[in-house]
DNA sequence: CGGCATCCGTGACGATACTG
DNA sequence: CAGTATCGTCACGGATGCCG
């Protein structure tokens, strides 16, 4: 029956702090359920509706589709219709929505000590675990793509690219970091290096308990490729 | 139909996102309504009930009590009786919440450029603006207690202090950073220096547009005391 | 008076069904 | 494949009441 709901009241209610604090302006944005960890998959690249669905288990659908709609609407996304071949639409993140890294990053590092259970309840992505990894490689003084192999499954980091952990309190204040991926999910189009290891080295190397060269002399962490970030992954 | 009806499970529902995900845990413990609001207002020292409910407008009473205890069983906050002088008690971080501090203030960089406007519905407390204000504070030497004075009020900051910003990159890993709070609201019990400015200006040193020395010279900050630490803060 | 507990209306959320 | 429609439940916001 078409019972007169307010035509306009669509999703143009949002609940506000009602703050004059950066904190609680940004909660207004991002604080929502849900809003942030579709964040963190999109920092691994454009992904289709479909493909967020499956790896945000538990998401209703009108509520993935709300959040997608209030985000274009506050410029952290961009919905892109892909051409001809392949008839969908991806969504990505804008600069400004790329701009939350250091806030996934800074609550990634808060809440490693809370992994040291595994649930059987729990789900799992390989490229869950890229974002701690970051820290980790942050060090790096070349250049390139390390394709990461885990149980789970595979992704790739684009390491030494100017700011690649960002965040940080000492170097250059965050200005144009464009909407270049840092990460990525699945194996790299050209990588420099590859390495393998399990999700358990890849948690300790994010929380500093393990050092990349200690993982590496260890054999906890395989080293393959040829090149010269190889060569500075293998301690050489 | 399989109903899931969990039986009296009164306040012990929380509802997890159940991912083996550090950002995803991390928002299991503070992504609710308020909590990290909750944190930002014991960052600047403890609180009673009543300043925590009159310092979050908007928070309804159980929602803050909920919140409260559901801090305390998750090992962020203390409650603390005071002697019997004062008959009350005072919620206070753990060294657990303290860690907290670069996820606000990596939220309060971003969030940042949403202050451009100021709501006239927006409440406004003079201790918000310490998390932003403690990045353009960060690269000082001497170590020192900074009183600020902003038309809003005022509080303090605890400047040099090893590490004052927190989240780095380059620094230390976090280890402990004990429960000592970096700054506090009202003025200080001893003050090395003092600083008067106004909000706007306090913004822009947050956000890098502005930098402490250019700020001073311009006479938009008025520094007063005698000691090193305010020799350094007007760039002798 | 500070520190909550209770009641109630509204809206956000989660699951399922359905449609272009 | 990419959402929209519907519905039950629960969390939230506001007010009030209780109790030390």
């Amino acid at each position: 029956m078409p019972r007169q709901q307010q035509p306009a009241t669509r999703s143009a209610r949002r609940r506000s702090y009602d703050q004059f604090c950066a904190t609680a302006r940004s909660l207004d944005s991002v604080g929502d359920r849900w809003t942030l960890l579709i964040v963190r998959e999109l920092l691994a690249g454009p992904r289709r509706y479909t493909d967020l669905h499956a790896d945000l288990p538990g998401v209703s659908t009108d509520v993935l589709a709300s959040r997608l709609k209030d985000m274009e609407q506050s410029g952290l996304v961009t919905r892109r219709r892909l051409p001809p071949p392949a008839a969908a639409s991806v969504y990505e993140l804008t600069e400004r929505g790329h701009g939350l890294l250091p806030v996934l990053a800074a609550l990634a590092e808060w809440g490693a000590p809370a992994l040291a259970e595994r649930r059987p309840t729990d789900a799992v992505r390989a490229h869950w675990f890229a974002l701690p990894l970051l820290r980790a490689l942050d060090g790096l003084t070349h250049e390139g793509v390390v394709e990461v192999h885990l149980d789970e499954g595979e992704f790739h980091v684009h390491v030494g690219g100017a700011m690649a952990g960002a965040g940080g309190g000492a170097g250059g204040r965050g200005s144009a970091m464009a909407g270049a991926a840092v990460y990525g999910d699945g194996p790299a189009a050209h990588a420099d290096a590859r390495i393998a290891l399990d999700a358990e080295v890849c948690l300790a190397l994010g929380q500093g308990e393990l050092t990349l060269a200690e993982a590496v002399e260890d054999g906890r962490i395989e080293v393959s490729g040829d090149g010269p970030l190889a060569a500075e992954l293998r301690g050489e």
